[in-house]
Formats: C-alpha cells, structure tokens, sequence
RNA sequence: GGCGAGUUAGCUCAGUGGGAGAGCUGUUGCCUUACACGCAACUGGUCGGGGGUUCAAAUCCCUCACUCGUCACCA
C-alpha cells in the first residue's frame, strides 16, 4: 500500500458543505435510491418549522436528532424517509409581512385580499429559501425531493377534504363563543396559543348602589371598563351577608341601568366582598355564568379593542387603557369608588404580538373534541404509540381527559380560506369539496364564502399523512404510512403531537406513528429558554461556522439524555470539535503509515492478547450504540463511542501499535495495519449517525473500504464470540500497572521522561503474569524506564514500591529526592482503606447479613475483604520503608 | 392551588439496591515525528436537609426546602 495524505489540520469547512451537497445531488437521501434495505421502512416526518421562522438552537437539537435516527435505521438496512417541510405559521407569517409593509407606509387594508396574498407569497419564498438553507447547513439528511408546504396544492386539498368530512361528520359546528381575541392581529386565538404572565394592576372596590335606595352592594374587580357590559352581580347561595339581597335590583353606576343579584356556587366567599359583577361578553367565568342564569350578553368592544356603542358616548372609540383610567375617574369623582389596591394577577397576551387578549363575543368555527380524543387515549392504552420519556404519557392523558371544543377560525387572511359559503338568497350554509357556482337550496348565485383562515394547526395535524399524498392514495402514502418516529420538543406536545394522532386516527384509522420521542428544551447557561427577547440565543449557524455541524450534532447528541433540558453556550461545542479533531488525527496518523504493508484478511489473522482485548472492547462498545439508538438514547451512543474511541482505540492499542508496526516481522506489521484499519472502518461506520461529514471524508481514502460512500456501509453486527474477558483483564492489568509507574514517579517529582529502572512483581495468574512479563519493551517505553526486572519488588533497597491488587512495582531513585509527597499519599490512601476495610468487616460480622444477603453478595464482600487486606499491607510495607527513607 | 420533573465534583450532566462516574474547568509536568482541539499525573463530592424501609440506599417510601415545567384560577 501507498501512504494516503489527509490534510494536517481538521477543517470542517474544507468537506462539510462540499460532502453534504454531492450525497444529496447523488440522491442518498431518498429512500428510493438506498441499496442495502431489509425490505422495511422507517419514516420520519419533520416538525415542520415555520417558514418565517428562523433556525434556533431548539431546531438545531430537534434535527440533529432526527438525522442521527434517521441516518442510523438507513445504516440498519431500512428503506428510510426524513421528510422534510415548512409550516405557513399562519399568524406569524401575516404579522411578518405587515410589519414590512408599515415600513413602507402601506397597510393591510389599504390593499385587496388577492394583493396581500401576493405579496406573502413572495416574502414566504424568499424566507423558504432562508430556512431550506440552514437546515441544509446543518447537514440534515432529509429526502429534499419529497418536501412539503402546509399550503402547497397536495396540502390544500387534504386540509379541504378534512374539513369537509369532519363538517358531514358533523364534528365541525359554528357557534357564538367567548374567544380569545387579540386586538393588534384582530383574530380569534385557541386557548393553547394564550401566554399568561403577571401584571402589576390594582383591584378596585366599588359600590353598586340598591333601586330600592336601602344601601349598597360592594363588588371588586381589576376590569372596571368592563362594567358597561354588566349584566347582574352574583353572589355565593351560602354566603349569609347577601342572603336578604338576593331578588332585589342594582343601579349600575355611570349607566343607570337595572341589573339583577343572582346566586351562583362559583362566586368564592373568601375573596373580595364576595359579590362578582357579571360582564358575560368579556370574561369567560361571567359567561359561564350568564348561561345558567338566562342573563343577556352585551359587547362593549369592537374588534379594533375600542369601545362599541354599547357604551356611554363619552367612552366610545377610547381603547381599553383610557376607558379604564376615565372610568376609575369618574367613579371617583362620583363617590362609587371605595378603595383601590395594587394587585398582581396573570394576564393573558397573545403568543404572537405580546397583545393583551380580550375575551370577545364572536361567532367562530369550531372542531368537536371529545370523541376524538377518547379513541387516542384508547391508542395509548393499547400501546399503539409510546413515548421516550415515558413521563410524557400523563402530560398527553391530562390534555386529552381535559379537552375542549378547538376554535380552528382565525380573522386572517393568510392560510386555508375556510370552504364555507352563505347563500345571501336564502341563508344556507354551503360546505362543499369542490367550489359551489349556486345554491344547492334555492339555485342562488349569491353565494358568499366566509372571510375567516383555518387555523394553521388545522393543516399540520395532517401533516405524517398529508405530506404522503393523502386523500389521494399514493404509493407513498402505502409504502411509508404509518410512520414510525416523531422526534419534537414538549412544548408542542398539546398543539401538534396530540392533534396529528386524533387526525390519523379519525381519518386512517390508526395511529400516525409508533415512537414519540420528546427532546429537551434547549436552555442558556443559566436555565433560561433560548429566546430573541433575551438576546441569549445561540445561532446554529454560527455554531457551524465556528465548529462545523459534525460538531454540533456530536455535541448536541452527547448532551440530549432523556428528560432533562440542556443549558449550553458557545464553549460547550468544543466537545464534539475536539471529538472530530481526534477522529480526523488517528486517521490521518493510521493511513500516513502504509508505505509497504499489505492488507491481510483481518478473519484469517490469528489475534494475540491486544487484538482480541480490541475487539472485545469494539464489540461490546457496538452492542451498547445499537442498544441505544434503538431506545433512543443517543447520549449513551454518543458517550460509548467516545470513550472507546479515544481511550480504548486511541490511548491503548495505536499506542501500543506503534512498537508492532517497528517489528522486523513482515507478518506482524502487515497483521497490525490490518487489524488497526478493520477497526477504524468499523468505527467510522458506527459513529457516522453522530459524525457523517467527516467520517465520510476520512472514509474516501480507506484503502478497506467496501463502498463508494460510507452512506452505503451496513451497520456493523455485535459478534457475542469476540467478548473475551481474559484479555481484557490481561490488558486492564498491563495498562494499571503502567499507570502505576507512571504514578509513582510523578509524586516523587521525577520528571515523566527521565529514566529510571523498575522492578515489578505480579502476584496473579501464570497467563496474567506471562502477558505482563511479555511486555517489558512497552512498558519501558511508555513508563521511561532503563531497566525493568520481574522478581519481588520489596527485597531491594533504594527502591520505593507501590501496591495494588495483584502486581507490585518498585522504581529505584536517588536516596536525595523528596518522599514528603508520596508518604502524604500514601497515608491518604491507608487511611482510606482502613475506612473501607472496617466497612466490610463489620458486614461480615453482622449476623444479619450472613443470614439474609445472597450468597453473592457475601461472596464479592469476602473478596473485597481480603483485597482490601492486601493492599492495605502493602500501603503499610511502603509508608515503613519511605519513613526510614533517610 | 393541582400535577409532574429536578437537586450527584467549580460547570454541564450520566448513574435506579451491594466498593461515588464522564466531559469541561483547575493544578503540575511535557511541543514524546497523528493530534497542544494533544499527552501524562493529579486536585476536587456529608450524592439538597430530615425521617423511614432494608443485612445493605445516591438509588425505594415519607417529609421539608429550593429550582423548573405544566395545567387551572385569580371578581
């Protein structure tokens, strides 16, 4: 063989996006190319990222995650699909634009309907081209060909089909509802998109004066604009202040109006006065309230958040803030104001804008819930999906035992124009697949449709079967539905997770995946969330400029253990860097020393102790990736890889290698190189799910390669025979003792390189002992000695030892060199073995634990006992010998 | 307030019934011809507090404290 020239320095820059762009233009990434399958698919369908949106460290997990999956059931051999797609994000993309456009001096309502949507294509090509880009730079191996749009034609005509099935089905209903209203985007929100936070406000007392002029009622509340919209004043049946009240009328202040004193168990005796005002149009308990009561419902706002013409002429057009300052005033100066005291309280904002939400009377369309849920709970009881973590599982049956009716209209103008027509003649509602021309009632032409979106929600739940092709019944749709993983953070799990298997369930009839596995959250070194309100946030991309995106999925993967947010900043990356730097160094080390050798047939090699202590090691780090992955525990793959890597193929046996390949022994060179290059393709392959650009390029020049790309390799098989514990304990035993020498010398402060001779004594077995003895050249070297004897260590004088189980290492020094700090050690270590010594006696003693512990148990504790016994004779023999050092 | 999770080395986190672990940081010494993103040696821990179960608890149970999440309420 030839030597082969990698570049000096790791420079992920010089490969990644070059590596990434020709396996995607060669089609690797589209499971209708993939050569090694087992006849099986895995389908991942992507968590569509808003298409404004830009890429964030929480997408950055999310992918990286799902491309270690991914690339890891397509090394298995399975048929694997990333589908990859964007999410029109209704709200945000609409709000995105209308901010560009009152940079310009334009508004929304100064143009056409048609116009607006124009213009928001446009800027959602252009943001599509954005986001596309960063997911590509991130190295994701998604199937590019098969990427979809929540509002792309195929998309379009699922979200029509649904809706429509679900309106015969008669799941979908419009109805008036108090709705989450935000004022600035002017549209009904979900519930689920309502964010609470604390305000500092105040509660005020104020008295509502009797008709019959016999006194008053005193009511708190923190909305005093709201009481034009008034209704009644309730108060608790039990409560026994009000009791003779109760029947009587109320004078609204300001208004003069007559309003009722209802009971109602809701009212909380303890807090305030116990009176509530009732204001059914804008808070969702009063509403509550005024439908068991037959109590009229009066809308004081209008949708710009202004008050309406319900209210006194004074107050109409003000906004909510100066009506509520104005009415605070006047009340006042009037004498119904009591007190009035800082209170803070959560207040709903909308998710989007901040906006404070006003509960709005309005008419909206809405999807019955109920049933749907009760058959994905059935689902998870079944077994039919499972979530990683498990705790996710009561997160989901809260939601679904608590469902509510889903408001899916939204007052926008970007998304799924809701297929509802009103027949202006005769007052029909016309729900149909195919755009009406007439009225099916009356052969009207005036037919109008509704101005309201669907809620964007309402096409991602869709998403694992629309993006199939679904209502059509593709070949895709056969071959890759049901799907087989959804990878998402938690916070979704309410929104999408649950939706998309409600969906799947109504309209496919079974679950629309198997795995939900439930990342972290991504979080700043001081826990918070990652947001652009912080500034905290950490860029991905620059995370690749800096590092490049093998390092941040190493990263990433080792970081994401189950159930546990992670905190990283900028530095944190450095640990997959310095991973891929030590990958790229042991190659390039290993493939710039075949000048001469020839590759042997590794199967044919008979192995000596250190070959088959790799290969034991290799085996079971393989056993422990597979084990993972398929459990999704890409930490514990990370780590496994990590640590056999760098210490057992790195540390131990390239070092160790080096004396073999210096063999005057043709055969035994050419066997090492083998053997050294069989185990870096191995590992390249087993690592490649976390690490695929720079494995792929230090794959390009093995001279053992097997396939024109790494991409095409079979994950290796654990091969149970090659476990071999008596070379591990061989290799184990060799390495302490080396550690020992090493050891000793540091704390008698004898410089690591300056020579000195040793005398070791192994205590264990003949082929322990026979292998150690074997060894005398790498131990000289790798410990700088001059001179190494085998024979009881503790005879000679001018020597100091150190003892551990099994072996005892003596290194001579000068009788001038300070032993201050070796005794130090040496006491601290006594002492400590005493401590643990006494432990395990007194065990031994406990008659309690002779008669219960397992035979087992006992045994290990009788061996500790005499380890512990040796080695602590052994400490003492050493501390006698350094104190009469002088 | 309900529910859930967490509390292990200076930092980030593994570890779920039998001798406290990793990575990073830190200290000391090394540019040992793959790697200074490196090598070597080392420092550092009443496993949040208290109680219980057990022969044996970081690990199981109870309780308290703090942190976080989530749902609900807040007139």
């Amino acid at each position: 063989m030839k030597n082969i020239e990698l570049e000096k320095v790791y420079s992920p820059k010089s490969f990644e996006e070059r590596i990434y762009n020709e396996l995607k233009d060669k089609g690797y990434y589209n499971p209708d190319n993939q050569r090694d399958t087992n006849g099986k698919t895995f389908t991942i369908v992507m968590p569509p990222p808003n298409v404004t949106g830009i890429l964030h460290m929480g997408h950055a997990l999310n992918n990286s995650l799902q491309d270690i999956i991914i690339r890891y059931k397509r090394a298995l051999g399975f048929k694997a699909l990333w589908l990859p797609g964007t999410d029109h994000a209704g709200i945000a993309t609409q709000h995105v634009v209308e901010v560009e456009l009152e940079k310009e001096g334009k508004h929304r309502k100064d143009m056409t309907r048609d116009e607006f949507l124009k213009k928001t294509w446009s800027v959602k090509d252009r943001h599509h081209d954005i986001i596309k880009k960063q997911l590509e730079k991130i190295a994701s191996s998604c199937d590019w060909s098969r990427e979809r749009f929540t509002m792309d034609e195929g998309l379009s005509k699922a979200v029509r089909e649904c809706f429509v099935t679900l309106y015969e089905r008669g799941l979908i209903y419009k109805g008036e509802y108090l709705v989450n209203y935000c004022p600035h985007c002017g549209t009904a929100l979900s519930d689920d998109e309502v964010e609470y936070s604390n305000v500092d406000s105040f509660i005020w007392d104020i008295r509502y004066p009797l008709e019959d002029g016999s006194g008053y009622v005193t009511v708190s509340t923190t909305r005093p604009e709201t009481m034009f919209g008034d209704v009644a004043v309730a108060v608790n049946p039990k409560d026994e202040r009000y009791k003779n009240l109760v029947g009587k009328k109320l004078i609204l202040p300001l208004v003069g109006r007559k309003i009722e004193i209802v009971q109602d168990s809701f009212v909380d005796l303890e807090f305030g006065t116990g009176a509530v005002k009732i204001t059914p149009a804008h808070d969702p308990n009063d509403y509550a309230c005024a439908e068991r009561h037959n109590l009229e419902k009066i809308n004081i706002l209008n949708p710009d958040g202004t008050l309406n013409s319900n209210v006194p002429k004074e107050y109409q057009n003000l906004d909510v803030e100066s009506a509520r300052k104005k009415v605070v005033e006047e009340l006042k100066e009037k004498g119904f104001l009591i007190s009035e005291k800082p209170l803070s309280h959560e207040v709903g904002h909308c998710y989007r804008c901040g906006t404070t939400i006003e509960p709005y009377l309005s008419k909206q369309w809405f999807v019955k819930m109920d049933g749907m849920a009760q058959k994905a709970l059935d689902a998870l009881k079944k077994g039919d999906i499972k979530f990683y973590p498990e705790k996710w599982e009561s997160t989901y049956i809260h939601w679904m035992k608590n469902i509510r009716p889903w408001c899916i209209s939204r007052q926008l103008w970007w998304g799924h124009r809701i297929p509802a027509w009103t027949c202006s003649d005769c007052g029909e509602v016309i729900v149909t697949r195919e755009d009406p021309t007439k009225c099916p009632y009356c052969g009207s032409t005036h037919l109008k449709q509704d101005e309201d979106v669907l809620d964007t929600w309402f096409s991602s739940w869709l998403w694992p079967f629309s993006t199939l092709g679904w209502p059509q019944n593709t070949k895709d749709l056969e071959t890759f539905f049901p799907t087989n993983a959804l990878i998402t953070a938690y916070d979704i799990i309410f929104f999408w997770v649950s939706r998309m298997i409600m969906a799947s369930l109504e309209f496919r009839g079974e679950v629309p995946f198997k795995d939900i596995y439930i990342t972290s959250l991504v979080r700043d070194k001081k826990g918070r969330k990652m947001s652009k309100s912080l500034g905290n946030g950490i860029d991905p991309i620059e995370v690749v400029n800096e590092y490049g995106s093998d390092a941040m999925k190493f990263t990433l993967g080792f970081m994401a253990s189950q159930g546990q947010d992670i905190q990283i900043d900028m530095n944190s990356f450095k640990l997959g860097s310095k991973f891929c730097n030590k990958v790229w160094n042991a190659s390039r080390y290993l493939l710039m020393n075949l000048d001469g050798k020839e590759l042997q047939d590794v199967s044919k090699i008979e192995k000596n102790t250190w070959s088959k202590w790799l290969y034991s090691r290799l085996n079971r780090t393989i056993k422990v990736m597979r084990d993972s992955f398929d459990s999704y525990k890409i930490n514990d793959a990370a780590s496994a890889i990590y640590s056999f890597f760098w210490n057992d193929f790195c540390s131990v046996y390239i070092e160790r290698s080096k004396l073999f390949l210096e063999s005057s022994d043709k055969k035994v060179v050419n066997e090492t190189i083998s053997i050294l290059l069989d185990v870096l393709h191995k590992t390249l392959i087993l690592m490649n799910p976390i690490v695929p650009l720079v494995t792929e390029e230090i794959y390009a020049s093995l001279p053992n390669k097997k396939c024109n790309y790494l991409i095409e390799e079979h994950y290796p098989e654990a091969d149970e025979n090659a476990i071999d514990k008596s070379a591990e304990e061989s290799v184990e035993l060799l390495e302490k003792i080396i550690t020992s020498i090493r050891s000793l010398k540091a704390t008698l402060g004898i410089n690591e390189g300056e020579k000195t001779s040793a005398i070791i004594s192994v205590t264990l077995n003949d082929s322990a002992r026979a292998f150690v003895e074997s060894e005398k050249e790498y131990i000289l070297k790798t410990s700088y000695l001059d001179c190494l004897t085998f024979k009881d260590a503790r005879a000679e004088k001018g020597y100091v030892f150190t003892g551990e189980m099994g072996y005892e290492c003596s290194i001579k020094v000068p009788s001038t060199i300070d032993v201050t700090e070796r005794v130090r050690k040496l006491e601290k270590q006594k002492s400590k073995l005493e401590e643990s010594l006494d432990a395990t006696k007194r065990k031994l003693s406990n008659p309690s634990f002779v008669e219960r512990a397992s035979s087992e148990a006992q045994e290990k504790e009788r061996g500790k006992e005499k380890e512990f016994e040796e080695e602590l004779s052994k400490t003492e023999a050493a501390l006698k010998i350094l104190r009469e050092w002088k």
